[in-house]
DNA sequence: CTTACCTCCTGCCCGC
DNA sequence: TGCGGGCAGGAGGTAA
C-alpha cells in the first residue's frame, strides 16, 4: 500500500527514467480506472501531450502535461512500469501508454482501485476536484500546531483515525499511522483532544522525520509494492510494530498486539503506548 | 453536519 | 485436494 514515501519513490523514479516524454496513445483496458473524464476522452487528450513535471501531493501523483494534468492515485496495490512494447503484458495491466521512445508506460493494479485523471491546466492543481478534501500535504510549510487544531473543532478523533484522514494530513497510511503512533508513545486510541500542543508539535515532527526516512529509504515494501523500476524489497524501511504481531517490541521486548482501530488492522506494543 | 455502512476488487487464508 | 466463505483495505458515495 503506497504511502507518501513510496508515492514520492515513484514519481522520482519515473521522472528519472522518462524525463520530458510524450505519450503517443493510451489504451485502457479496465474502464474504472479512469474516473476523469469519460474514456474515449482520456485516451484522446492525452495523444501528443509532453510530461513537462513530476509532482506528488499526498499520495496523489500528478504530472504536468502541454495542456493537462494527469493526476493518479495507487491506493492499495497500484504500480507504474516502464517496458518494452514487445514485453508481454500480463495480467493487471489496466491502461497502457504508448511513449515517443518506442517504450510503454503501463499501468498495474491486481485490485484496480487506483485512479487517473485528467483536468485541464490550471494555476494550482490544489483547486481540482480529486483534492477538494484533501489536507495539508505532511511537508507542507502551513502544516504546523495551529493548523491541527483548525481540523479538531467540534471533533475529538482517536488519534490513528485523525492520521488517516486526508482531510488532516495528506499522505499517511495504515503502515505509516501505526508507525507515528508508535514514535509518540501513544495508544491509536487516544482522544486527539487529550494531545498537548507539545505533543501535537511532536507529531508533526515525527511524523516528517518517520516519512523523509522511508523516502530516504526509497519507500517501504509491503507485500505489493513495487518502484516503477521494478524494485521489490531492496529498500525496506526497519518498521517497529507495523505487521510485526507476534514479536516483540524493539523497545521493551513485550509482545506486539493487533488489534483494530477505525476498522483499520492496528498494531501496538501496549506496555510502551499509553492512552492519555 | 456527522457517523455508520456500502462499494469497488482480488488474493489469500481458513475450515471442512 | 479443492471449494466456498470471509476478510483486508483507501477513499468516495449514500443512507440514516
Amino acid at each position: 500500500m503506497p504511502e507518501l514515501p513510496e508515492v514520492q519513490t515513484v514519481v522520482s523514479t519515473l521522472e528519472h527514467q522518462l524525463g520530458e516524454i510524450t505519450f503517443k496513445k493510451a489504451r485502457v483496458l479496465w474502464d474504472n480506472i479512469i474516473a476523469y473524464p469519460s474514456v474515449k476522452e482520456f485516451e484522446k487528450q492525452i495523444e501528443n501531450q509532453t510530461i513537462h513535471e513530476y509532482l506528488r501531493y499526498g499520495k496523489f501523483l500528478v504530472f504536468k502535461l502541454d495542456d493537462y494534468f494527469l493526476i493518479a492515485h495507487l491506493r492499495m496495490e497500484g504500480k507504474f512500469y516502464v517496458q518494452d512494447s514487445k514485453e508481454d503484458i500480463t495480467k493487471h495491466m489496466h491502461v497502457i501508454f504508448d511513449l515517443d521512445n518506442g517504450k510503454q508506460l503501463r499501468y498495474h493494479d491486481t485490485r484496480k482501485f487506483g485512479k487517473m485523471y485528467l483536468y485541464p491546466l490550471v494555476d494550482n492543481f490544489k483547486t481540482l476536484p480529486p483534492f477538494k478534501n484533501i489536507g495539508l500535504d505532511a511537508f507542507d510549510d502551513a502544516l504546523t500546531v495551529d493548523y491541527l487544531k483548525s481540523k479538531l473543532k467540534r471533533k475529538d478523533p482517536m488519534l490513528k483515525v485523525f492520521l488517516l484522514d486526508q482531510n488532516n494530513i495528506a499522505g499517511i497510511g495504515n503502515i505509516y499511522a501505526d508507525e507515528i503512533c508508535f514514535s509518540l508513545d501513544l495508544d491509536p486510541r487516544t482522544p486527539m483532544s487529550k494531545l498537548s500542543d507539545e505533543k501535537l508539535q511532536q507529531l508533526i515532527d515525527n511524523t516528517r522525520m518517520i516519512l523523509r526516512e522511508a523516502i530516504k529509504a526509497g519507500g517501504t515494501t509491503i507485500r505489493s509494492y513495487t518502484s516503477s523500476l521494478g524494485v521489490d524489497g531492496r529498500f525496506q524501511l526497519q518498521l517497529k510494530v507495523h505487521q510485526k504481531e507476534g514479536e516483540l517490541c524493539p523497545n521493551c521486548q513485550n509482545e506486539i498486539k493487533k488489534i483494530k482501530v477505525g476498522g483499520r488492522g492496528t498494531y501496538i506494543c501496549d506496555k510502551c503506548q499509553k492512552k492519555l
